[in-house]
DNA sequence: ACAAAAGTGTTTTAGATACACCCATGG
DNA sequence: CCATGGGTGTATCTAAAACACTTTTGT
């Protein structure tokens, strides 16, 4: 990639990307390390091309990192607190690790406009982990999914992004039928209850929560599941698009 | 005010702000009449200053057009579709009409600079529409109410974004009780119950919308208010704090 | 036959909606 | 005392939550 410039980008505008995942029964998020400094972690995100919409530059980024497309992706907010402005922690220590790390991208010009006071726009996007091989970007160590409950301090306000994403998601998934976006293409119930139950961090009981599921008429079932314990086989659903 | 400038304010992103007010059983709007090009219309709007919050701007902005501090403002989302990129309909018109305007003011950088591609963040912001005492921005020939119902065609998507803001403040309404900042201070139940209406566009019965906003135990009832009018004297209620 | 968990049916509760009625006010 | 709209109580309906039970699987 070239040096940043505003005839290519906007300038002081970037997006920040909360990508959801699920494992474990746990609500995971894709975050990344950084490359310069020590042990600065943050959100995957990106800046906006002249020519793209804000929706079609967070696709644009979350295909370059997950390889995915057609993702499910949605706006929740955007951010521009006074800990995005000038005298914000990182700042100091960014611009110094940059330095370090690639003098010849990062010349001054450079570095002063990606260290610039930036407004962000958030996206959370949902996804099937095991379909993602994550893809480092230029400033990247290595990309890591974390459980949503044990999150490292990130840089800026990328703590309070995700918790934002995160009240964003519980109060859509509901509504929107968005949490399939999540699982694997075939699942069982049991595990899309475990699923709302990780995002929401409470239990639901599951022949209720079955009978809401159903009655929703979006999944379709398939045969069962054998697994060779010593009970019942579940049955296998599919979400009917 | 100054040449609109990098240095002051951050390039390619505004704020937008949907106002709205009640009155006459109808939800309002106010906007904006243009003063350079003809039949021109548009959402108050500003931008954001290098050393302020987004939030920050969007109350500045108000607070230069309404003259009212503490109002009630909420983000809802960013907007940086195809149709706010370079090829627009309004932008040679615009970019004629500022010329025109104040050829001193509006040099071909600075118009370059205002009609650049924009990203824009939207606000909405609920009014009690009798405090409000309009005051024009200075591309503007005057600001005026107009019901939700029959807004004039818009500038850029100002239409869309009326429509998001609509959408966000139904959604609100009921969950974060934000809809006595339309009202006076002081209101009879019938006036809440018509203004749920004109906001929702649908009837509510009398006696259940009662039961239901008594129930939320967020008004304190006064004295009554005699009319004039041959029936019984209605409640004044007023918002508890 | 038994343990473990899947799956389904029935009862209970709570909240919303519909219906019916009484009350204050001014002419 | 009557017309008008304000105000309140009761019955009904519906959807969620709680409870109880049967079925399938592998040992």
């Amino acid at each position: 990639m070239d040096k940043f410039r505003t005839g290519d980008y906007i300038a002081q505008l970037s997006i920040d990307c909360v990508i959801f995942g699920y494992k474990n029964k746990e609500l995971k998020v894709l975050i990344s390390k950084l490359s310069y400094g020590k042990d600065l972690w943050s959100l995957p995100g990106g800046y906006i091309l002249q020519t793209e919409s804000i929706d079609q530059a967070a696709s644009r980024i979350l295909m370059e990192r997950t390889g995915l497309d057609n993702i499910y992706l949605e706006q929740f907010r955007a951010f521009g607190g006074p800990d995005r402005i000038i005298g914000s922690g990182y700042r100091e220590v960014v611009r110094a690790g940059l330095k370090d790390f690639d003098p010849k991208k990062f010349d001054d010009e450079a570095i002063d406009w990606v260290t610039n006071r930036f407004v962000c726009i958030g996206y959370y996007a949902l996804v099937d982990l095991n379909k993602v091989d994550p893809k480092i970007g230029e400033f990247e160590e290595f990309l890591k999914w974390v459980s949503i409950e044990d999150l490292p301090e990130m840089t800026h306000d990328h703590n309070t992004i995700v918790g934002e994403a995160h009240k964003s998601l519980r109060q859509n998934l509901d509504e929107k039928l968005i949490g399939f976006n999540l699982l694997p293409d075939e699942f069982t119930m049991r595990e899309v209850k475990e699923l709302y139950e990780a995002v929401y961090d409470k239990e639901f009981p599951m022949n209720n929560f079955q009978k809401k599921i159903l009655g929703l008429d979006v999944l379709e079932r398939l045969g069962k599941k054998y697994t060779g314990a010593q009970n019942r086989a579940p049955y296998i659903y599919r979400f009917k698009s």
